[in-house]
DNA sequence: TCCCTACTATATCGTTTCGATATAGCGGAA
DNA sequence: TTCCGCTATATCGAAACGATATAGTAGGGA
């Protein structure tokens, strides 16, 4: 989930991690306001993976081969300071991500449903990406979605029918239900777009773009845990 | 959080975990959708910390003192079945829990923003349960909320407007931005008719119920991690 | 009769995420 | 000159998730 959205955003330009959080914070604010505690590990771990790895400063510094990872970086960081770097003055040392080739194979089966979890945060996120998806990947992407809430809906508005809530827990189940109709429509809409798209252009798949989308596996019978 | 929705369901009545779930789902639906994976941790915990307790079925079964936990449960499996019991009939060996006094007091602590986290399911929990909170308690909690949704959705607002995001991109940012705009307009409804019923009867502090709400103190600059 | 599926029910495992906290450098204000 | 606020990374424990295992009962069909 948060894999996803590092390497979308490293997909366009190399940040280090406290920069990442900024551009999820800006760019998909309310959707992915995510923690240091989220983001450090989760870049160690597609590191490690070997789907993205570190460059010393910032643009292209030789790397200054495998520096000794304790004792005095106080060398390394007068090099960094003493460095003319764009922007503001003033920062610590960092370490700048650059995704691989290796990366951008995950990053494409993320984005094509490969990642379990289909909450708000990860359609929202694959949504937000999904100008890397082929036309028809879009759509796909966007008629799960829909058939989704649309399902889910129809429990919630079944089941509350006839309980006996309190005005309170009423209204916090009716305004939910009413935020997802909203985001059914929304959906409505862009799917409308989509298909208006395709028409115009038909048959004419983008070149380095996922193609099929990964189908939610039957298994498992819908939002059912275990 | 899951603490919360658990004591708060068995403040009205004793139930099993397969059943505090199917409750949370009927109920919170779309807000809720706990895993078993959480649920039965989270039961444990709560046992543990003396806030539940569980007794054998359904009904007040005489608990057969400290049954051997492993060994033939055959033996015990045969009084449950053997037992009349309301309701379907076909199921398992269930552990029944009932809230404790303590667990009164956790629930009380709870709603009234002791446990922190104030995301969007937290605070739909402790609204739906907000029958159980005096009235200048209940405002204290929706105009506290409505604050914070003012101040992220002016950072969005802010940050978003000048950067070049592609159409999905904006579209996620803005469906997003006019989804936090309708919960505020839902909150403002529900401030008002707050508002009205203390009108109606002043200074009536209802009984057993909290009168005050912890603050979220100053410290930590908002939703910021670290 | 027997098997198979579906449903009720609890539990555990590994992974991810979160919130809190520690550390550290730097610039500017008091 | 000291303190405050910003940039920046890291780590820890707790919580939640998704997957999976286990176990019993009921009903339907071959």
């Amino acid at each position: 989930m948060l894999d996803l959205a590092i390497l979308g955003l490293l997909e366009e330009q190399e940040l280090h991690g406290y920069e990442i959080r900024k551009q999820l914070r800006e760019h998909l604010g309310l959707l992915a306001n995510v923690s240091f505690g989220s983001l450090y590990p989760a870049l160690a771990r597609l590191e490690a993976a070997g789907a993205v790895e570190a460059i010393e400063a910032s643009g292209t510094v030789p790397a200054k081969s495998t520096a000794p990872p304790t004792g005095s970086l106080s060398g390394e960081w007068a090099v960094l300071r003493s460095r003319g770097h764009s922007g503001t003055r003033g920062r610590r040392s960092r370490k700048v991500y650059r995704i691989t080739d290796a990366g951008r194979v995950t990053f494409t089966e993320l984005l094509g449903g490969a990642g379990r979890a289909d909450d708000a945060r990860s359609f929202g996120l694959r949504l937000a990406f999904a100008r890397h998806l082929a036309p028809q990947a879009r759509l796909g992407l966007l008629e799960r979605r829909r058939a989704q809430l649309v399902q889910r809906l129809g429990e919630v508005r079944g089941a509350t029918g006839g309980s006996a809530l309190d005005v309170y827990a009423r209204s916090v189940v009716e305004h939910t239900a009413d935020a997802v109709a909203d985001d059914i429509a929304w959906l409505d809409r862009l799917i409308e777009v989509e298909r208006s798209a395709e028409v115009l252009t038909p048959g004419v798949p983008a070149p380095e773009v996922l193609t099929t989308v990964a189908r939610t596996e039957p298994t498992g019978r819908e939002g059912d845990n275990q």
